[in-house]
DNA sequence: TCAATGGTTCGGTGGGGACCGAAGCATCAT
DNA sequence: ATGATGCTTCGGTCCCCACCGAACCATTGA
């Protein structure tokens, strides 16, 4: 009887139009704002607010303050799991993430900037991404990393320096800071702020003007490649 | 968009507690006829016939006439599996204290019981461990399983009628269903259904009367330990 | 044929919840 | 400071739908 009601509440959840719009978006695994969550399921802010508070409460999403915004994503992969099972059911598709929208607008700025005093957008993605992929990053605690021996390594070979970053003990070594416009991690904190002077160092990249918005430079481009796999 | 509607239709129907009742009482994998179903979700005939056309019409019902009485089932086992996907996420939002107190009032149905067809619960879980620990299953994709050489083996000597499995061409032959009350993936799909079956035909386990819980039988722990490995 | 039983259809009622306007806090910008 | 932006809370309206009483249809058994 208690887990039947506790079926049904779930699938209420998940059974109204406005709240299902925002799972759907949700299902590309990234974290999105409230408002973005709200306009793109054609309600007002604080409708959405109501709904996405109710479905934070019952677990099926994760939330995530930020600055002014606040992102939310889905709780875990088995939301996503039974999501995708009711869909199977009505014998849709999942949606990939359409993002040729947002890509338009100010794409220079989505590409790369700085995010405070370390590398964000597409090129902080991908050189978190990189660091992850070849075992020099691993996940430590909800929102942190840690380097690992292998990173050190590379580290070191990259010409980042490790000492200064650690000497900075009041601060966050390898902090997950959330990426606005590519809706995943990308790591800041001393370890993100000692990269980002070294791609300034190398000549890898430059600030443009007084904006956040970086340039990367040719020789960037080929660093991208050789070192972190990427090609931008 | 149509998707999303989609999703959010077949979630509302089983949002509502009498439905959900419903369709947890068909979990069970059997048909029941509209008045057992009226009278187990605690509401009258006429409102139930309401709720159960409704869900014959999304295809999550299937029935069947027969003299005076309708005999309603679930349509497939996709619909099995996205109930017990989403009493996934039931289970898990419970607190330890409500969830104790919920299932101490029914531990047997823990213990062992049907899904759909198959076996689900510790015995389920059991079986389910006990072949991939001895490399008769082995993973295929994110979501299925595979039956090694010596599986086939193994089951042929338990009596498994793999050939009747291997017709129905049209399911999932050795499918992950995750349960609800162990939170981990076990046997289900055409594989799973003659598991089962082969429980029923050597005696090993027994409905219990109008519910998904079945009785171990005595011979049937023996079972479990000669051919499985496992002490329950 | 006439009851008895199972199931469905119809009409009216009531409650829950989705929705928005307005207002209140935060944070970021100039 | 002042405004702008993002999010939330509060209050009130409105609509949808679950529910039941009553009547109606279908099958069974006498």
């Amino acid at each position: 009887m208690t887990t039947v009601n506790a079926l049904s509440e779930i699938a209420a959840l998940m059974g109204d139009p406005a709240r299902a719009s925002m799972l759907s978006l949700l299902m590309d695994g990234r974290a999105h704002t409230a408002s973005d969550l709200a306009h793109n399921a054609g309600i007002t802010a604080q409708t959405a607010s109501g709904h996405l508070a109710r479905m934070f409460e019952a677990d099926l999403l994760a939330a995530r303050a930020q600055g002014r915004n606040r992102f939310y994503r889905l709780a875990s992969p088995e939301v996503a799991h039974a999501i995708e099972s009711l869909m199977a059911l009505a014998g849709a598709r999942a949606t990939p993430a359409s993002k040729s929208a947002a890509w338009r607008r100010d794409p220079d700025l989505r590409f790369c900037r700085t995010c405070y005093d370390h590398l964000a957008g597409q090129v902080g993605i991908a050189v978190t991404d990189s660091l992850t992929r070849q075992g020099h990053l691993e996940p430590r605690g909800p929102r942190d990393w840690q380097l690992t021996s292998s990173g050190e390594l590379f580290c070191d070979k990259l010409g980042v320096d490790l000492d200064t970053a650690r000497q900075a003990s009041s601060r966050h070594f390898a902090r997950q800071c959330l990426d606005w416009s590519e809706r995943r991690p990308h790591i800041s904190g001393a370890l993100g702020a000692a990269i980002a002077d070294t791609f300034f160092k190398r000549g890898w990249a430059e600030r443009l003007r007084r904006s956040r918005t970086l340039r990367v430079t040719d020789s960037g481009r080929r660093a991208l490649g050789s070192h972190f796999g990427a090609t931008v």
